[in-house]
DNA sequence: CTGTTAGCGCATTCAC
DNA sequence: GTGAATGCGCTAACAG
């Protein structure tokens, strides 16, 4: 658009062409700019409500950047994620935003990403074998390290911890923090009283538990779980085998699920700034699409919420 | 492709382009073909156990008949629902997929699909004003009758109504499923015993209903909403005004949203078949891009349950 | 300063 | 049966 071309000339085309019908096709456009104002994001779900107000934060912030959100979702699957990644490339999105679930291609989908000199932003989980910075995650060894602590300073002391794969950072960071916390009050940890989950939801949480629970166990005064989802998978089975929250067993979760208010007795849980997260993280995206700024890791906060789930 | 060159040829192609990490660019493919494999999706809400269940379901059923969806997300507002339908056209998708929340623009962004040839579905919501058939709608004028008939049925006489615009065809349809019920039973529906929102969420409900129990009125016995988003608003009015439901007053929704499960009490509330809609709102909105089909308007069922907040 | 043209990556068409 | 040329809609570079 020429600058000396009168306001109103441009204004009445303007209105013309938005009487016709006239829109221009954004098609052409990417092909010629080899830019298509469009972020990738690929999360584990989308009706869940971590992840629904992960979609729904970033949508807004990226919208008000002038980028278009293209949702793909890894159903915890790392085939799929792979796949999801592919078609991410193929549509030639300006950036990529990964809630990854991959524990084991070794990288294979960032790879991929490299290969195609994406500015990619790793958001809550990362593969650990990943090194490139990038990322936004929450604090999830310290957070760990409180609620476990402040569980013992409740007199808490047989505490078993339900963790996810150790190839994952957050059930790798969480642990260490649920395992420092335990070593700083001279607690142990014997190995049957941490379990792990074959994948981070609900229906995972079920299996684990209650293969620990028909094993007729000792059990533990309070578990400490990965994450919300799993604390909703032992709700599950406590009720199922008739044990009470928090007198046979206290329960703690990660995350704070917006069911996790309005379960009974209410999931004592880990609340993060989601919020913060997303629009930090498309900020920093945008600002890497623009070759504006290096990739930073940063750490978001968040805060212990103590309830009924526990005595 | 041409049908004779050996399978093993091809293969090998494939291997060979796949580890050199070779993705096609489907921008070029688009513009050439005109036809992107996309499914553009308005809805006004993400982070909501309604639309995220139904954005996960539409994404499933088009992600396994090859087509991607571009989410757009209107936030109850119409102007940003008009620029949502411009950009899908824009980016060319190839058909859309709409829960609209317009009242009032008389079908402006449909005088745009339709200038575009866009095949079109309207789900859930569609504005009255708009015939055009291609519609998956929910059965809200009989189950709302159902819902209604079954209070009356159990003693409930003085019942109020709140309700949305009816230029919206499931504010409408509700509303004339109740008074239909009322009448069936030879019950009257004063005029101050139908209150209406300005917009279907949560924080208009209490608005509304705030407005009306300051003016400090006699009660209705029950109050049944046009979805459970304004229930919900209802539930936290009454518990600012220390009413006991069901008690106080009874409380009735429509949509049956996760948390309806886990309020106390929990909501009495009419649940929809949304699995079964998005199906088939996808495998209908397929047909007609692939011109295999015409237009149709579908209605999907739902059922009625009822809960602590009625007695 | 304005109008013309080449080219983005792919599919399809047309010669060969 | 194969390979080269054309065009999709738009932007950017270029020539006039």
């Amino acid at each position: 658009m020429h600058p000396d071309i009168a306001k109103s000339t441009v204004q009445k085309v303007k209105k013309v062409a938005d009487e016709l019908g006239y829109i221009p096709n954004s098609v052409g456009r990417n092909l010629s700019t080899n830019k298509t104002n469009t972020i990738g994001i690929v999360v584990p779900k989308i009706n869940h409500s971590f992840f629904s107000e992960i979609i729904e934060e970033t949508y807004i912030k990226a919208t008000a950047l002038g980028y278009q959100i293209i949702l793909m979702v890894s159903f915890e699957n790392e085939e799929v994620e792979l796949a999801n990644v592919k078609s991410l490339l193929s549509m030639n999105v300006d950036g990529i935003l990964i809630d990854s679930v991959s524990t084991s291609t070794e990288g294979k989908f960032f790879s991929l990403i490299s290969l195609h000199k994406k500015p990619v932003i790793f958001f809550d989980r990362k593969p650990r074998f990943i090194k490139k910075t990038g990322s936004i995650v929450f604090d999830d060894f310290n957070l760990t390290f409180e609620i476990t602590s402040r569980l013992i300073d409740k007199g808490y002391k047989d505490i078993m911890y339900i963790s996810g794969s150790q190839l994952i950072n957050i059930c790798y960071n969480r642990l260490r923090g649920f395992k420092s916390a335990m070593k700083y009050s001279n607690l142990s940890v014997p190995k049957n009283r941490v379990l792990t989950v074959d994948r981070l939801d609900k229906s995972s949480g079920i299996k684990t538990f209650e293969k620990f629970i028909r094993s007729k166990p000792k059990l533990p005064e309070v578990i400490v779980c990965v994450n919300d989802s799993i604390a909703l998978g032992v709700y599950d089975v406590c009720k199922k085998y008739d044990l009470k929250i928090p007198d046979d067993l206290g329960v703690v979760g990660f995350g704070h699920l917006k069911i996790s208010d309005f379960v009974q007795p209410p999931l004592s849980t880990v609340k993060l700034n989601l919020k913060k997260a997303s629009i930090l993280a498309i900020e920093n995206l945008v600002a890497l699409i623009k070759g504006k700024k290096k990739s930073t890791d940063t750490i978001i906060d968040g805060e212990v919420i103590f309830r009924g789930s526990i005595k």
